[in-house]
RNA sequence: GGCCAGGUAGCUCAGUUGGUAGAGCAGCGGACUGAAAAUCCGCGUGUCGGUGGUUCGAUUCCGCCCCUGGCCA
């Protein structure tokens, strides 16, 4: 166990919310003052080359503040939630050993609960079979396989939608590969982080619309600061498609359909901020159903951070003064 | 000014041989166990431009007015 011998364990900082809430900016703050490391938990983030149109930290900000889990991992790669529980495990008990304190920053729900509520032991994607899964429901439909499902896991089958597409998939692979349901695995799971005293917090305008011109504003200057130009340079690799992860995500999706010819540069970005807002929105449904930490509004940053300050003044990692 | 085509949901449009209307997108709510910025489920949100008339009943037919686009002046 981690921290052992030193008494008190040092605490586990969460600052989440919706995409556009300033999530970042908040973190970086904090830690001019206070002896934070920030550990993102962000699955787009983790791709290199995608700076712009993921608003990613600056290698300057970078240089400054020390963060984590960012630029892990090709374009071409596949991340995933299992790889994300263990970098980040890793992570804390790193800096934690160097007397610092995580920052956990990011809105990747599913990579927040993972890591809060453990991941059960399930094996590792198997592209070979998801493409044969793929190819079978191009011409059968995911209905079929999800018929075929519901013969080998029932249960999972019961809280699957026929359509589904990505967790009949997932389902299905997993009760080929380890030849256990996918539903008697997912029953056991461990958290990380049991233990531990985790400070969790959500920031979010109260006012939707607020977020909403936020994100149409972001965008803006996304595309002022050059995001076509970035996507042309994945695209000239000639590896990428858009059934790589990295390639699907807001924004890099719907510029490419415009490379693609698909449709004009305006009808992209409107449709780009549109999806931006639906991601928003899907983050959001997972803060309210979490029912964990605290909901901050766009002006409470200073009393945050004076909070926080307390709170690690009281572990003994800043002293009293420097608040 | 004249003629023509339109005015229906936030947007683009369909429709009602007269019984107060429905698609896509947007939006809203929800689900979520190695692709999750993904994938999926649910919900129509409306002075049918205005005003008179005909009619048991008008968004639909008729008159007038307003607005938009096009053509002719």
């Amino acid at each position: 166990m981690p921290g052992g011998g030193a008494g008190e364990r040092l605490p586990v900082l969460i600052l989440t919310g919706p995409t556009g809430a300033g999530k970042s900016d908040w973190a970086i703050r904090l830690a001019q003052r206070a002896p934070v490391e920030i550990v993102s938990v962000d699955s787009a983030l983790v791709y290199r080359g995608l700076d712009i149109g993921t608003a990613k930290p600056s290698r300057d900000v970078r240089a400054r503040i020390p963060h984590h889990l960012i630029d892990v991992c090709d374009a071409a790669e596949s991340y995933s939630a299992g790889r994300f529980v263990r970098d980040a495990v890793q992570c804390i008990h790193e800096i934690h050993a160097r007397r610092r304190v995580p920052l956990l920053v990011g809105g990747t729900m599913l990579y927040l609960r993972a890591l809060l509520d453990g991941l059960a032991t399930l094996p590792q994607a198997a592209p070979g079979l998801r493409r044969e899964l793929d190819a079978r429901a191009a011409t059968l439909g995911w209905p079929a396989l999800h018929a075929e499902l519901l013969r080998l896991d029932p249960v999972a089958a019961a809280r699957i939608a026929p359509h589904d597409s990505q967790r009949i998939q997932r389902a299905l692979e997993v009760c080929y590969t380890a030849g256990t349901p996918i539903s008697e695995l997912q029953r056991a799971r461990v958290s990380p982080l049991e233990g531990y005293s985790v400070g969790y917090w959500m920031v979010a305008p109260s006012d939707r619309t607020v977020l909403h011109e936020r994100i149409a504003r972001r965008f803006e200057a996304m595309m002022t600061a050059g995001f076509l130009a970035e996507l042309r340079a994945l695209r000239e690799r000639g590896d990428l498609t858009l059934a790589h992860p990295s390639m699907r995500a807001v924004g890099y999706r719907q510029l490419w359909g415009h490379l693609d010819g698909r449709y004009s540069l305006e009808e992209a970005s409107l449709r780009a901020v549109a999806a931006t807002r639906q991601l928003a929105k899907r983050q959001l449904t997972w803060m309210r159903a979490e029912r964990r930490g605290t909901w901050l509004d766009l002006g409470s940053e200073a009393a945050w951070s004076q909070e926080i300050c307390h709170k690690l003044a009281a572990a003994g990692v800043l002293s009293n003064r420097t608040c």
